[in-house]
DNA sequence: AATGAAAGGATTAAGCC
DNA sequence: GGCTTAATCCTTTCATT
C-alpha cells in the first residue's frame, strides 16, 4: 500500500464539490492521465476513504414527518450500542448517529408527528434504552468540505500514519487501518476482549 | 412545474446508492429512455431537492482534530442565528449542522485537540453566542436512504404538496418551494419582518 | 418522452521508467 | 508500482419527431 498524498486529497475535494465530474477533468486538475485519476479513485474506495458516490439531498423539500434530533442514553454495553446504532441506520427515517465517547446515540430523524415513543421503541429495542430526550429542528445542513483534514491515514490503535507497511482489515464488517501487523494484532485483541466482556 | 413522482424517487433512491450510475442504466431501471432520465436529474436539480453530486468520505480515517458534538446556544434573532450556521459551515471543520426549534445550534465538527473556546469564538461571533456544551464522539454515521419519505414537494408556507401551479424562489440565497403565488407572498412578508425585527 | 446521430468520457491493453 | 498513450467501447447530449 502507498500513502495517500496531496494529489488524492485533491481529487477528493473536487470530487466532494461534484462526484460527477469526469476523470478526464479531474485529471487535468491534478495534471495526471485520465486512467491513473481512476487507478487513484479506486484505491480510496478500497481502502474505505471514499464510502460511497452520493447525492446531498434536501431533505426538507420532502415529505415524511417532523425533523428531530435525539439523544438517546445505551446501555454501556459495546454490542448494545453498536446494536441500537445498527437499528437506527437500517430504520430508512435516520439519517445522522454520532456516538459519543460515554455511550449515548445522538441522531437526527424524521418522524411521525405523534407517538414518538411508538416509533422509537418499534425500531430500537425498548430494553437497550435508558432514557431519551427529544428536540424539533427546523434546518438541518451539511457542509461536505474536507476542510483542516490533513493528509495521510491513521492507525485506528496507535494513531500514526498509515504508510508503505499499512495493512488494511475488515473486523465485523468494518474497514480498519493500522501502521503495522503489530497493531492490528493488539486492536483484534482489544476488540475481542471488549466484544467477549459486553456480550 | 410538475409534481415529483415515483419514477423521481426510484432516480432519487439509485443515485443515493450510487451517484456515478450512467444514466443509461437509471433509465433501463424506471423504464425510460436517457435523455428523460437527464431531464429528470436536471429538473430535481433545479428544483433544490439535488443540492449535489458528492461523496460520503469516512473521516474517521483522515487525520485532523477530534470529532465532536457541540450544543450552541444562540441569540434569538433570526439573522444571528442564521450567520453564525453560515460561518460554522464555511469554516471547514463543521460537517453537520442542526438548527433546532428554540434557536440552538447542534453541530459535529473536527476541532483541534487543545483550547476549543479559542478554536469556537475563531469561528463565530462570540456576541451571538449564549452558552456552549461539547461532547466528545466515537462514532459519526450516515445512512444515505430516503426511508420513509413519500413523494412530493411541501410548500414552506402551508405544507400542502406542491403541484402544476408550484413556484420555486430564491431568497437570500436558498431555495423555497411554494404551492401557490400566494403563499410565496406571504412567505415573503413574514421572512421581511423576521428580518427587520432581528436586524 | 423517444429516437438517432454526433460529441464526449471511461476503460482497457501495451509499453515506459 | 505507478504512470502514459492510443484504441475501443460506452454514455451523454442535441436536434428532431
Amino acid at each position: 500500500m502507498r500513502d495517500l498524498d496531496e494529489t488524492d486529497f485533491e481529487i477528493l475535494r473536487l470530487l466532494l464539490d461534484d462526484a460527477r465530474r469526469p476523470y478526464s477533468d479531474l485529471a487535468e486538475a491534478v495534471d495526471l492521465s485520465p486512467p491513473a485519476v481512476s487507478d487513484r479513485v479506486a484505491r480510496l474506495r478500497d481502502v474505505g476513504v471514499i464510502r460511497r458516490f452520493t447525492l446531498d439531498v434536501d431533505r426538507t423539500q420532502l415529505h415524511g414527518g417532523t425533523p428531530v434530533l435525539v439523544d438517546l442514553e445505551v446501555d454501556r454495553a459495546t454490542t448494545a450500542v453498536s446494536a441500537v446504532r445498527q437499528a437506527l441506520l437500517d430504520s430508512g427515517s435516520v439519517e445522522h448517529v454520532f456516538t459519543t465517547a460515554e455511550s449515548h446515540l445522538v441522531f437526527q430523524a424524521r418522524v411521525p408527528d405523534s407517538d414518538f415513543a411508538a416509533w422509537l421503541f418499534d425500531v430500537v429495542d425498548e430494553a437497550a434504552i435508558g432514557s431519551y430526550d427529544v428536540t424539533l429542528l427546523s434546518g438541518v445542513d451539511w457542509s461536505p468540505d474536507l476542510g483542516g483534514t490533513e493528509f495521510g491515514l491513521t492507525c485506528v490503535q496507535c494513531g500514526n500514519t498509515v504508510d508503505t507497511e499499512g495493512v488494511s482489515t475488515r473486523i465485523d464488517g468494518d474497514l480498519y487501518q493500522f501502521c503495522c501487523p503489530s497493531c492490528e494484532t493488539r486492536f483484534r485483541e482489544k476488540y475481542a476482549e471488549l466484544k467477549e466482556g459486553a456480550g
